[in-house]
Formats: C-alpha cells, structure tokens, sequence
RNA sequence: GGGCCAUUAGCUCAGUCGGUAGAGCGGCUGACUCUUAAUCAGUAGGUCGUGGGUUCGAGUCCCGCAUGGCCCA
C-alpha cells in the first residue's frame, strides 16, 4: 500500500510545517443543493457574481490539472459542486500548498465566489482554501465506481463515497421516518419507547435472540415486536401512541429480510380496523408525495399508486377465487391434502401452518396496495374476533407487489379470549413450532384491567422504503446490513497493511 | 439446507489450446490558467481467495474450504 505510506509522509512534512491536516472546525454555509437552488438561475455562462462570496465544504472526488490552475469537485451530502483554483487567485503559495498535499479523498473547505464557466457550469472560483481532514487509502475508481458487493456492505462508509446514488438513497430513508412522525404528531400520537430487552418474547410469531442479564441471572429475548409493550401503555391510559423502533428476528437472510430491521406500530384507542385502514392510506399518501410529489411510483419496472382508496379484498374468497378452496370450510384434513395436492409441505402439522401456508401460495398475485382483509382467528392470535363472525377476525394486511407491508387489528381487548387464543399457541409450541407465541400472563393481567376499544397498526418501513426508492434488496436500504464475519486469517492480514 | 456462478494490481476488468501476468482509472515524475471519464509524455505497482492434487510445467484442469452473488426449499 504505497499510497498510504506516501501520505502518511505528507502529513509529517506539514506537521513540520506547523500545519495541521485534520482540522478542528469549518464555517460551511451552504451545502451543494442550497448553491445551486441560489445561483443556478441567476449566472449566465461566463458571468462572475462578484458580490457574493460564501464557505463551502466537501469531499475532493476529481482533480483536474492546469498547471497554473485545476478544477476540483468537491461532494457533500446533496451533491457535487465544481471549484476552481487559480495560481493568481489563491496566490503562489497557497498553490503549491494544493498542488503537493491536497489529493482525492480528502476534505476541503474553501471560500469563493459562484460563477459559471464557459460551458455553463456553476463553479465556486475558489479565494481560500484550508485541508480539512486527510485522507490516506485510496478511493475506488472514479467511473465505474466500487462495484464489490462484499466491500459494499462490509464497508458501506467506502461505498457511500464511491457511489454517489447509496447517499440519496439513505437520506430519503431517514426522510420517510421523518415525515412518518411529521404525520403522526400533527394528528396527536406520541411517539413512545418500549423496551428491546424482554423477559417474554411476544406479539409476533418469529424465532429470538437470546441474551443474559448478569445482575439476575436470567436470559432475555431481543424484541420481535413492539406489540405487547405499546397495549400495555394503553392500557394505562396512553391514547394515541407510536413507536419506531428496531426488532430483531432470528431468521434466515435474503433480499426481503434481514434479522434486524425497523417498524412503526401504532395505537388509537376507540379505533377500529377500518378506522386503521382509512390512517394507514392517509400515511402511505402523505409520505410518498412527500417524497416524489406524487402518489404515483415506479419500483422495478413496476407502476404503482398510492392514492386511497386501496383496492379491498377478502383473505378468504381470495384464497377461493385463486385456488378453489374454502379454508372457512375445509377440515384440518381437506387443508393438509389440498396442500399435498399443490406439492406442498408443513413441518408443524396444524391448522394454523395450514392457512399460513396456502395464503404463501396467492399473496404474491397481488401487486397494486390492497388491503387483504378478515383473516381467520387460528392466524391471528392478537386480533379482535369479527362482529358478525367469530371464524375470522378484525385484521388486515397490507400487500403491495407480493410483500406484505403491513399488518393491523381491531385489538384483541377480551382478557379470556385472549387467554384461550395464547394457549392455542403454547399448544402449537408443544408440536415443536419455534415460532409459536408464548403465554404472557402478565399482558392478560394487563387486558383485565381493561384495554379500551382499540386498532393497532404495523408497518414494515424497510420494505417501505424499498418501494419508495426502487431498491431491490433490504440490504441496499440498511446502511449496515448483517454479514457475515470475517476469517481470523483475513483479520489479520488486514491488521498487516495497517501497520504497513 | 440444495444447485449454479464468481474471487487476478488500491478500484473496474481482460487473460486464447496448460508454457512463469495485461489494460484503463487511481499513484508517482514532467508539460499545460475554462476542464468535467480533461489531455499529452514517462514510471512504479501482483503469494492470481485459500489448502491439497494432476502435470516436466497450473491464473488456466480436478477435489476440499472460505467469502460473495443468483436461483430454489
């Protein structure tokens, strides 16, 4: 690694110099965006705005060299911006200060005037310029990028300069949780905490991680919802809340699941299912048209609209329509052989992994956002049985492009039922389902202290923002995705070059 | 878990029939005051993922392992 030692030599000489070349502080005053947004319209090529001359920062990613003079494009977190230096701009020696220790992948801070080059390019002609962080390993090459799906993901940091679009992509994934609360606040939900260490694990069927406390003695889950947590703070009077928060799941890893991720579930009391779905729409249009100006997105080739209402349509009869069964009707047997008909297998042999199973089948002949609503209770142990009939219950999903998005009931609020519904799931365990939910006295103790009318509302909001930036896998909209870790031989030889 | 593919310079990639390694970018040296994949001249840089095997000889063929990718369950 011949670069780095080269510039590690660079910063001793100006540390002889009495220069230092990671600085303390830099009076950046506008960002990539906010100067053109200024200037774009206001210079004509070739023009020079004498009257206005401002700080900027950013990373150098090009230097193009004139001898006495060298454009520079400098990068932030909006985009990149064209700097000029000029020999009889800066003065001689601030000239040969650029020219021997300025390079690639450095931070730079200047101050300049905007004008447009001959070619209508808005530039900063630069009349300061000061180091402000060195760089010392080389950045990935400048066309076509760094294209290394493992240095990608392993490390993103490299990646995120190197591909100018992983930037706009992360920025417009903070952005969605940004205007998710935005949303939310104005209509008076409070965002709350719920804890990630847990001694039961529930409000999900999934497998946990699984922790120790010392100062006990005792193992804890990770979180695989926020569910039961959130009941219990409306339980105690909490009427409209939300938490947006990590959960963990330890599962497989593919291009729609990784074992942490992030969701938003919320709460309104004295809210029904449809008053979920009417929210649910009102969001999902709010945030897209925030972030495209309008409701109407292309994720894979793929049109899709998210202007309410949404398309409804019945789990059951969807079922029925798609493949000719009644799983209303159907016995435990007729399900088990409709499955083995369809070349189909179950490990766990129950109804509950019957329906979960045939519903697998058709849930990705749905593209456009639909609510498939009314689920059957065996599926859906936390949801509110249908007023009109006790086989199904107040619960839709959401499914846009064969993915569920999200998931939401009329909450459960009977403290017997919901007894009887964790027992039918301890059952379930006891036949070796890993993912059964466990019975949690505490949260029944919880209900019988009353959980008042309620609709509940989980969203996936990776895979939201999968849709919302036309990202094909989870791990290209989680900046730090699981992989695998390192050999202690390739750990180590990485340990060489530092020293090197 | 199964199948297929990939791993060569810091990065992006070539490498023919098995005969001791190539380009571009980046680096370094030099020229150049409106370029934008700047241009021009020169130059340095490699344990070919890893461990075995076949062979007079392996980046290339065979087997194992690691990591990654794609598809399937």
């Amino acid at each position: 690694m011949d670069l780095r030692k080269q510039r590690l030599s660079q910063i001793e000489e100006l540390r002889e110099k009495g220069y230092e070349p990671y600085k303390y502080r830099f009076s950046k005053d506008y960002n990539s965006q906010q100067i053109k947004d200024l200037f774009d319209d206001r210079i004509k090529a070739g023009q020079l705005l004498e009257e206005m001359v401002f700080n900027y920062a950013g990373r150098i990613m090009t230097i193009r060299m004139h001898g006495k003079s060298a454009f520079v494009d400098l990068k932030d977190d909006f985009g990149r911006i064209q700097a000029y230096v000029r020999l009889d701009q800066v003065g001689e020696d601030r000239y040969e200060f650029f020219k021997k220790y300025i390079d690639i992948g450095d931070w730079m801070g200047i101050k300049g005037y905007p004008f447009k080059t001959k070619t209508g390019e808005l530039t900063l002609l630069v009349q300061e310029l000061e180091l402000l962080s060195k760089a010392i390993r080389p950045l990935p090459e400048k066309w076509h990028g760094l294209k290394d799906k493992e240095i990608r993901y392993r490390q993103r940091y490299v990646d995120m300069i190197a591909n100018d679009n992983v930037i706009i992509t992360f920025r417009t994934r903070f952005l969605v949780t940004q205007y998710i609360r935005e949303f939310l606040n104005e209509r008076g939900f409070l965002e709350v905490e719920t804890p990630v260490l847990q001694m039961i694990m529930g409000g999900a069927n999934a497998k946990p991680f699984i922790t120790h406390l010392n100062v006990y003695d005792i193992d804890m889950y990770l979180r695989i919802a926020t569910e039961l947590h959130l009941k219990r703070l409306v339980v105690g009077g909490m009427e409209k809340i939300y938490e947006i928060g990590k959960i963990f799941r330890n599962e497989g890893v593919s291009n729609k699941h990784n074992p942490e991720f992030t969701t938003l579930e919320l709460y309104q009391a004295y809210a029904d299912y449809n008053d979920i779905m009417n929210l649910t729409e009102e969001l999902l249009y709010h945030v897209t048209t925030k972030i495209h100006g309008t409701s109407k997105i292309k994720y894979q080739g793929q049109e899709l609209d998210f202007k309410p209402p949404f398309r409804k349509v019945k789990m059951c009869e969807f079922i029925k329509e798609n493949l000719g069964i009644d799983i209303l009707e159907s016995s435990d047997e007729e399900l088990k052989n409709f499955l083995k008909e369809q070349g189909q297998f179950v490990e766990i042999e129950d109804r509950y992994h019957y329906i979960d199973k045939i519903w697998d089948l058709v849930e990705d002949k749905i593209i456009e956002p639909t609510f498939v609503i009314d689920y059957p209770t065996e599926i859906s142990p936390l949801a509110k049985r249908k007023r009109d009939d006790p086989r199904l219950t107040e619960r839709f999903e959401l499914i846009i492009n064969g993915t569920e998005l999200a998931n939401a009931f009329s909450e459960l609020n009977d403290p017997q039922d919901q007894f009887e519904r964790f027992k039918k799931q301890m059952q379930l365990k006891e036949l070796g389902d890993e993912e059964a939910q466990t019975m949690d006295l505490d949260f029944i103790r919880a209900l019988e202290y009353g959980l008042p009318p309620t609709g509940g509302l989980g969203i996936g909001i990776d895979r939201l923002c999968m849709l919302l930036t036309d990202t094909p896998t989870i791990r290209d909209i989680i900046p730090f995705p699981i992989v695998k870790p390192m050999s202690f031989e390739d750990e180590e030889a990485l340990l060489r070059d530092e020293e090197g």
